[in-house]
DNA sequence: GATAGTTTCAAACGGGCGTTTGAATTTCCT
DNA sequence: AGGAAATTCAAACGCCCGTTTGAAACTATC
């Protein structure tokens, strides 16, 4: 009555492993496909040629199992944007790197993981994207928590990069940042009707041309110049 | 055997829109609260204080009550918008808008409706900011058609304002910007948590924030000055 | 080669889902 | 008032859900 895997004493779990990563990757395609909610874990353990238990018994819940999903990724890859945004640092002793420079270390590890078929690649990102708009309280508190600490060291470093921006304000900019990305990660197959974006690289080329547009609007004055918000109809 | 309202003859149908309005505004608030396949129709007919099979009567189905949910409001938000669009194209006769007032008419319906709770609200942009990272086909392919003539026309204009850019550069960025705004209008609740935004009317705040944001980054040039996306580890 | 621990399996559990039905009720028009 | 149409209602239909169970099949250790 092993209702949870014990740690195994020795050896290597290969028959595990092979188990719990068929279901991790069944996961991953099938909500990006379709979303959390609307991915039975019955068509899931179907596609993984695995048992419909196994997903309780390796993950405890269908829940578990999607952070089990981000985290296989998110963790990485969050760790990697770290770890740049330091080696920009001690590389720039004393004087804080360009906008530019910091906003790309926050992009590469992204561009790096779609282009990584083996692990994921472009599927998985769209995981992400749409998490991040997903209403279930469960998902938002841990993708908060999981990037609670990245933002945290790059909000720090673009406020060194951009002094004429107050914390309130750059915390905003940040917020349009993750937003423009997400939402373009996520809806790469829409983008294709949308804009007729036919070529099978998108995410490099959709990177290549957030990145220009991101830094545009991070450096921006605080205030508008010219016209101002009005409510009176258009005359 | 009547399975869906024939036209009324004569008369209000006021009963009937009642009913039928009673459930599009909790159709609204529960589906932004919880999402579309999260929300089950028995809970919903019961917050409206009306029959489970209403649904099923006035609308057809729940897909179909989706989509009257959100046509009640984007119906009107994107004729304001190619309104506002042509009177200021007739405004200033000849030369093109500038891509300030060109934004500004895209994001002043959506403001208005923010500010209107008479009729939705902010709530109701929360819906959309959702539904547009949905993954679910029949609401992609609605607010695609929803959407369609009126991102044409102002992907016009903002070619015209902004020559420089190429028709296909110019799409990816009005992309990104839909992105930004769905995003950080689907988000206002975890904004508070994440951007410890704590005002009531954040609505407003945000889109005048917003908007020098997406007006820089729609100026910027077509492609980024200093420094190159690159793969190589950070060294 | 017994034994203890780990993993798989088929089957069932209880419950909620969207939708349909047909009768009862209300509303409208002559 | 009467009859037809529109609307409401309680009940049920069939289906799929996430999870649990307990036995069977493995695997590793002594």
């Amino acid at each position: 009555m092993a209702s949870r895997p014990a740690r195994r004493n020795v050896a290597l779990d290969a028959t595990s492993a092979d188990t719990k990563t068929r279901i991790l990757d069944a996961a991953e395609a099938l909500f990006t496909e379709h979303g959390f909610e609307a991915t039975s874990l019955r068509q899931l353990t179907a596609a993984a040629g695995v048992n419909l238990a196994a997903v309780n018994y390796h993950f405890g819940s269908k829940e578990e199992l999607f952070q089990a999903v981000l985290t296989r990724r998110l963790d990485p890859m969050n760790q990697e944007r770290i770890e740049l945004l330091e080696a920009l640092e001690r590389q720039a002793d004393g004087r804080p790197p360009s906008c530019e420079k910091v906003l790309f270390a926050m992009l590469m590890p992204a561009l790096r993981l779609a282009r990584d078929e083996r692990r994921g690649g472009k599927n998985f990102l769209r995981v992400i994207g749409r998490a991040y708009a997903d209403p279930a309280p469960f998902i938002r508190h841990f993708l908060h928590a999981q990037y609670a600490e990245m933002v945290e060291r790059y909000k720090e470093a673009f406020l060194r990069a951009l002094p004429h921006l107050t914390r309130q304000e750059l915390t905003w900019r940040l917020h349009f940042v993750l937003g423009a990305l997400s939402y373009s990660l996520a809806s790469t197959d829409a983008l294709k009707q949308f804009a007729q974006v036919t070529h099978a690289d998108n995410d490099e080329l959709m990177l290549q041309r957030l990145a220009p547009f991101l830094v545009a609007g991070l450096k921006a004055p605080a205030l508008v110049d010219t016209g101002r918000l009005e409510l009176a109809p258009g005359e």
